[in-house]
DNA sequence: CTGAAAGCGCTTACAG
DNA sequence: CTGAAAGCGCTTACAG
């Protein structure tokens, strides 16, 4: 580390130093090719001791790839998704770095692919993961378009996206259940965009776990595309007339909001009004009462998706669509 | 944006097809060296029509730089300052973009400078932006051995480093001495890393605003490394029992606990303890009572930290320590 | 098992 | 003003 100034070494150097050729050199790092079984350990040893890096940059050239991965962030989105994207890159990192890739960043906007495009035609990545998916995604629409290997975080519906996605509509079906067979059998619906997939994927799992229970839907305590504070009082205050035994939240922002508003009316939680959110941020933690909740593995979900777009990048065949696990995490709030 | 499968344009296939040499395309491109004013037209509008971007890698490769910068973000870091970094980062791609340079995104934790290590040894950038600064920071001393240009988001003592970072210890002289000036005498303080450069600012200002108000400093209502929740408490507790006027929380996660104990408590905010914050993060947003707090731009930063990286890499003179402004903004919890 | 050579797609002195 | 050539630091058929 000692080498302030002192010009990085070049494979010709240690070719000439050892007295070998170029390709032999190539040869014992990459480990391709025949190689004798002493030059190769000469040369690693030298590098090793000269701290010998070979040029990402130059390999990538010759291998026309380069050792990048293109993530898209969305740009805009909130505090309560920021540690989801957070712990979701660093999954992803973990994973690209240990295979000697490196991550490019760039946010998007849902109608605006000039950064990904930039990426893309600048040769700057190898592969993209996409973290955020809509109904009509003009960034998934150009990937196809380029043939450009990708995976989505967060599910779509188109079936030639390759896709990894936390199972929403199974746990959301599983924590309605749970909550159903509590005799909660009025649970009102607050929150979601309606062009979300995921969004969809929780109302399947909630008309699911109805279904099963042999429990008529009530499209009434029900309250999708509803995200400002204004429109969220005015659900709970629905859904208060319509006597409804439990909240579910669709995101911990709204479920923040919803818990103010019961405060307000001076609703006790759980004792008159059972509450629950189908999203784990860190914003709830503290709550009082403590907010039941699904669970998921934000971490897992970057590493799988960044493992997918690995295979994909190699050319090997991969799931069209993955799907992971969730937890049900029962707290205070539906006691 | 027809192209699927058509292979990418190279400089050879222009200067082809235009019967002219890779130089003169080359010139054409970059403006660079002289060219005749058709000749150079001619060359433009042909890559307009048909799309040609040039290989970054390879042109990188040429004149041996990688058009981007790495960016080191806190691994570990809470969702107070989360939307901080993201709204920075913003900040700094934009300005990146603009300059066709791109980011390369890793994460670093306190003792750990592996990443970084990777990042220069393999060639991937051409500067770094480090995000956070520790009063001992082996990343600053790596990349100083190393004689790589980087800027830090944050102070450092070390007179060497190029740095860019609000005022903080004016921004807290300013708020301290209007809450002095509001007659709260005994102003409680809470929160803060010691060994983080930013709480050592910060109490610069609050020590300042006193001398300057001509009142005398206690340190018994000083509670720096408080940082959990029952800690912070206990900090409270003690200055209630000072019967401090007001309590200034270093950041906003320290105030949410700070509000919740006193809610506790059953002290009224305002009324019966004034509150203020050094930081502004949407997490405090909607509070009721509205917090009075500092108010940085960390867009801005983002902005400036990047510009600044551009003309170190340029090698361009740049100013040692840029430091921005703030705002004072007076909200109900301390009328 | 190893080397010489061509090539990845660009830039940039050097001639002319 | 323009071109031929060398070079950036690697990889990889092709010979041997």
């Amino acid at each position: 580390m000692e080498q302030l100034n002192e010009k990085k070494l070049t494979i010709s150097d240690v070719a000439e130093a050892l007295g070998v050729s170029k390709s032999t050199v190539s040869r014992a790092i990459s480990g391709k090719g025949r190689i004798g079984k002493t030059t190769r350990e000469r040369v690693l040893t030298y590098i090793e001791k000269h701290n010998y890096k070979p040029n990402v940059l130059a390999k990538g050239l010759a291998q026309l790839k380069t050792y990048n991965i293109g993530v898209m962030l969305p740009e805009d989105y909130s505090v309560v998704d920021l540690p989801f994207f957070q712990t979701c890159l660093i999954g992803i990192e973990e994973t690209a770095v240990s295979m000697d890739y490196d991550i490019l960043l760039t946010m998007s906007r849902e109608n605006d692919c000039g950064q990904l495009v930039r990426m893309v035609e600048n040769h700057k990545v190898d592969g993209i993961v996409l973290m955020r998916t809509f109904t009509k995604d003009i960034h998934i629409e150009y990937l196809k378009s380029q043939g450009i290997p990708f995976v989505t975080v967060g599910s779509t519906n188109d079936q030639d996206v390759i896709q990894v996605d936390n199972d929403h509509k199974n746990a959301c079906r599983e924590l309605i259940s749970i909550l159903l067979m509590k005799k909660l059998s009025r649970i009102g619906l607050i929150g979601g965009i309606e062009s979300h997939v995921v969004t969809q994927n929780r109302l399947k799992g909630y008309i699911e776990a109805h279904k099963e229970a042999g429990i008529a839907l009530n499209q009434d305590i029900v309250f999708v595309n509803v995200e400002k504070e204004i429109m969220i009082q005015r659900a709970v205050e629905k859904l208060l007339q319509e006597q409804v035994d439990c909240i579910a939240c669709l995101d911990d922002a709204v479920c923040m909001h919803v818990l103010n508003k019961l405060r307000k009316e001076h609703i006790a939680v759980p004792k008159q009004m059972k509450v629950a959110s189908f999203y784990d941020s860190s914003i709830l933690e503290n709550n009082l009462p403590s907010i039941t909740s699904l669970s998921f593995n934000a971490r897992e979900l970057g590493t799988v998706a960044c493992k997918t777009l690995m295979e994909l990048i190699e050319g090997n065949a991969v799931k069209q669509r993955t799907l992971l696990g969730y937890e049900v995490i029962l707290k205070e709030s539906t006691m």
